[in-house]
DNA sequence: ACCCGATATGTAATCGGTTGCAAGATGATT
DNA sequence: AATCATCTTGCAACCGATTACATATCGGGT
């Protein structure tokens, strides 16, 4: 048994032909006669023969891999739309390359641009820098994205969003209604605490500093909130929070929980994200439901379809959903 | 402006070099003087040369790639094990690449255990073949193990896991003690539930048919074994439950919750992984906590020393660690 | 018979770096 | 002054495929 890998000569001695025609053999069967196929495939199989991907992409000038630049890994909302990303690529023969933009340091994800390591980048961090980006490999923006990057987005309504859960604990008949955000600086915090702000402007309602709770999307800052929010005057402090995020909102509730309060009795909470478990928990949360697995997949196709040249739409905005459960009830009632 | 990306060779010409020293300028800076060095550098910025990585590829016989295997990109609990590989895979000069291998074909998962294609695999599939996981790449398990597959395993002891939860359930005054198992043929489900019939063995308990419920490790199995359970006459069925996985554990409690019974004092509950939400969930959740971005390290860690050569454990069994919250109480306690 | 298009295959350049080997330069040693 | 080790650099082969172009073969049309 030989030690050597054997490489596309050695498959075409055996089988009497020429590389060439073993190259053509593998990947345009049909330019080639059966009988050659044939022989080929005898000889592939004999030597246990396996292409070299680096030597096949270095000559075609691709990579067969598609980058995904994902803020932090660990959060369960990517690992789902992560997840998207794959079903698309992986039948289309693409592999998956991941990069954490917290743990890579600034020039490998320079490097990750680059036409020789991907054939692709998904974004899914809008805190990049649009320079470092612009004019590498096509790119497509999902989720969050850069501003000034000019490049195909698939992403959700997010003014729409807020609109639908300040709707809803509007008609509950809530009037005092607050918001956490999440950190500062990302194009959701700003884009949900806007629509937050205009949604209750048109039903003739102020977002006043002292209903605006600043959290980072995670549980801890949503516990966080809980203590400040307790430490309002009940008589004053919103009597329903809308939370830019589903870990904040559980955060929230577990910690009011745990000092006694009641939720949706004592104060109402609508998340963000409809992550799976929070359907769950209790009281069931209220909440705007993101199509993540879908935006992984449209992210995918879209890039997909970038590279191979098609037009793309240069900005999709997928629909979102008011889930409503038990963590909202109409205001003052008391069970 | 160029279009054209310049190469090696550009540089030379304008560094006033041969490609052989820029090539050592830019991979082993000290074996080229200083000044040579200088104007390399001047020539890369002026060009704004960036190195072919297949072609180093190719010609180094390396990829700078780590392929993870694993079993569902959207469950959460991956991910974290995911952002642990990354944060060392980065740092060491490799990227990751991530297959799920539910949508990925047979082939394609064969494709990936290439040395063409990866330096490395950490599979965390315990149901992927050995016979084509042999004898390709370096590569090591984490969580999951297949069975007669020899390499180097980081994992958790399920045994000692399974023997905290029962020994606190029995502590706490508990005899009728179920298990809810996860998806049949998983090595975990295995080994967690004869864990479970050893440490109930030790006390003289039997795990009987009725009190084993089996589960796929998700919310709706959780939720599944809920009605089941609550079928069961309540004078015989357990008065306490470990679960398998959180995600189970919490579908069960929403759900008997929903049927208007109370965690703990209707049923005990104990859980498995310990992900981040079940701290925050009412009643926060008792259960074993896996260490699991330290997990990731070490597989990572573990296999680039492989790689480079190095001698390593072919075991490791990270220690577990019983959580208890207050999903869990004395039996028949009322309150 | 002759020409032509279609089909099948081979030749050899090419993708863009890396690295073993050798040669020239420099300085130290005796 | 001769010898030798060390440092720097260039030459050219090499990694392992792909593919433009050329050539050969064969059948059909006229």
């Amino acid at each position: 048994m030989k030690h050597e890998r054997p490489k596309i000569s050695d498959v075409a001695r055996i089988a009497g032909v020429s590389t060439a025609t073993v190259s053509r053999a593998i990947s345009r069967p049909d330019r080639v006669s059966v009988e050659t196929r044939a022989a080929v495939q005898a000889a592939i199989d004999s030597t246990g023969y396996r292409l070299n991907h680096a030597a096949r992409n270095l000559r075609r000038r691709r990579t067969g891999g598609i980058v995904a630049l994902v803020p932090n890994l660990a959060n369960p909302f990517f690992s789902q739309i992560l997840s998207g990303i794959a079903s698309v690529l992986g039948p289309a023969g693409y592999n998956l390359l991941v990069a954490d933009t917290e743990t890579a340091g600034a020039d490998s994800l320079l490097d990750y641009a680059e036409p020789s390591r991907a054939d692709g980048l998904i974004v899914l961090d809008g805190r990049l820098s649009a320079d470092a980006l612009r004019g590498r490999v096509p790119l497509v923006e999902a989720c969050e994205w850069v501003p000034g990057l000019a490049a195909p987005r698939i992403r959700i309504d997010n003014l729409a969003a807020a609109e639908l859960a300040i709707g809803h604990l509007h008609d509950l008949g809530h009037r005092r209604i607050g918001h956490v955000t999440g950190p500062r600086g990302n194009v959701l915090t700003e884009s949900r605490l806007t629509g937050t702000r205009e949604a209750l402007a048109a039903r003739h309602l102020a977002l006043t500093d002292d209903a605006i709770y600043s959290g980072d999307f995670s549980i801890e800052s949503g516990q966080a909130v809980a203590d400040t929010w307790l430490g309002q005057p009940a008589t004053s402090r919103p009597t329903a929070l809308f939370f830019a995020s589903d870990a904040m909102a559980c955060g929230f509730i577990g910690e009011v929980q745990h000092r006694g309060l009641s939720v949706p009795r004592d104060v109402s909470v609508v998340g963000f994200d409809d992550i799976e478990l929070v359907a769950h928990i209790s009281p069931p949360l209220t909440t705007i439901r993101q199509p993540r697995t879908d935006i992984g997949r449209r992210a995918a196709e879209r890039l997909l379809a970038k590279i191979v040249g098609d037009p793309v739409d240069e900005d999709t905005i997928l629909p979102v959903e008011l889930v409503v459960r038990a963590s909202t009830c109409p205001v003052g009632r008391t069970g």
